[in-house]
DNA sequence: CACATATGCTATACTGTGTATCATAAAGTG
DNA sequence: CACTTTATGATACACAGTATAGCATATGTG
């Protein structure tokens, strides 16, 4: 464990809480480098010392709240709690949340997550390999699934409380696939 | 109906032509309007009297498709074979499909596509409102896992046939779904 | 054929990216 | 605390891509 000098902390921590706070006014597209820095107060030479692009730094914002959720599933005890933790984190960090939908115009960065999240599930859920639907598809289903879901909830500014987000993420998600994946 | 300049006709033809020959080349962030223009062999102030930006050109593309699988759906008798028409038209139309997931960077054309594509199916599909799922949050369901369902077969180049994409299809999103929305 | 107009071509302004350089401030080290 | 290291600020600059304007030419329409 190498130490880190303050002084790089403080600006990578600027410059993404910039980042989140930008993305919640205008389009993340139309973001420019200058943008961040001004609001970061930091200068712009100094942005390409810490990342080559936007894309980076997002990616780097997008890695510290999946990172945080996954240490949370990971963490808890019962298992059919997961959509709980779920959608309460997601309520809990709604601003990067919806930076990373709002930001989907980097396929790379979400592309990426979507399909290490897959590989994750596949190999966690153990789909049963001689039925009709490919373990793979399932799983790459499940995660488009849930990804649609809390994209929805957050476009429509939360209209189900979080225990009722649970409860449909189990049965539209959870269950019918189980079911569609199970040989008859 | 009024008669267009066949000028017009060929422009527009030329310069969609190009877009998709490049996105199929690189990615779609990386594409220029020069590089279009250039491709097409038009000139690069004749883009603009077309379209204000890329993304315009791209949504014309899309509509181009999307419209035709959808005047395909309705016009097909049996309603059970809507799976077949889709997966078929996305393997003759295999290019302009890619193009359409490659560009998600995109998010505005794709998004409006998403949500429209979703609006249609909520008021043809007639869900139960008294279910523990919202009519809204399946219909969004099912769009988002059809096109999840389309990216992961192009992706993966096609892997199985049209007829099993069909059955998977109307196992893990039509089937699925219908049973998640309605009450027990 | 006469007219309308879409296109080609050139010049130009503007915005945003990315790099180089140097002085300064701040952190780490013994 | 003195010394060294290095992260930052500031500026200048090269470059790519966007967007518009003006005029000559080619092509389609009636």
């Amino acid at each position: 464990m190498q130490k880190v000098d303050r002084r790089i902390l403080r600006t990578e921590r600027l410059l993404m809480d910039a980042l989140v706070a930008l993305a919640l006014e205008k389009s993340y597209d139309a973001i420019t480098i200058r943008d961040i820095t001004e609001r970061a107060d930091v200068s712009y030479s100094t942005f390409f010392r810490h990342y080559s692009e936007i894309d980076d730094l997002l990616a780097e914002v997008l890695k510290t709240v999946v990172d945080d959720l996954t240490r949370l599933i990971k963490h808890s005890k019962s298992r059919e709690s997961e959509g709980l933790l779920i959608f309460q984190h997601v309520a809990a960090n709604a601003a990067f949340f919806r930076v990373m939908f709002s930001s989907q115009g980097t396929s790379r960065v979400m592309q990426k997550l979507r399909d290490d999240t897959a590989a994750v599930v596949l190999e966690s859920a153990r789909f049963p390999a001689d039925g009709l639907v490919p373990p793979e598809i399932a799983a790459n289903h499940m995660v488009a699934a849930i990804l649609a879901l809390i994209r929805w909830w957050l476009d429509h500014d939360m209209p189900y409380s979080v225990e009722r987000m649970e409860q449909i993420y189990s049965r539209l998600i959870i269950d019918a696939t189980q079911q569609a994946v199970t040989p008859e």
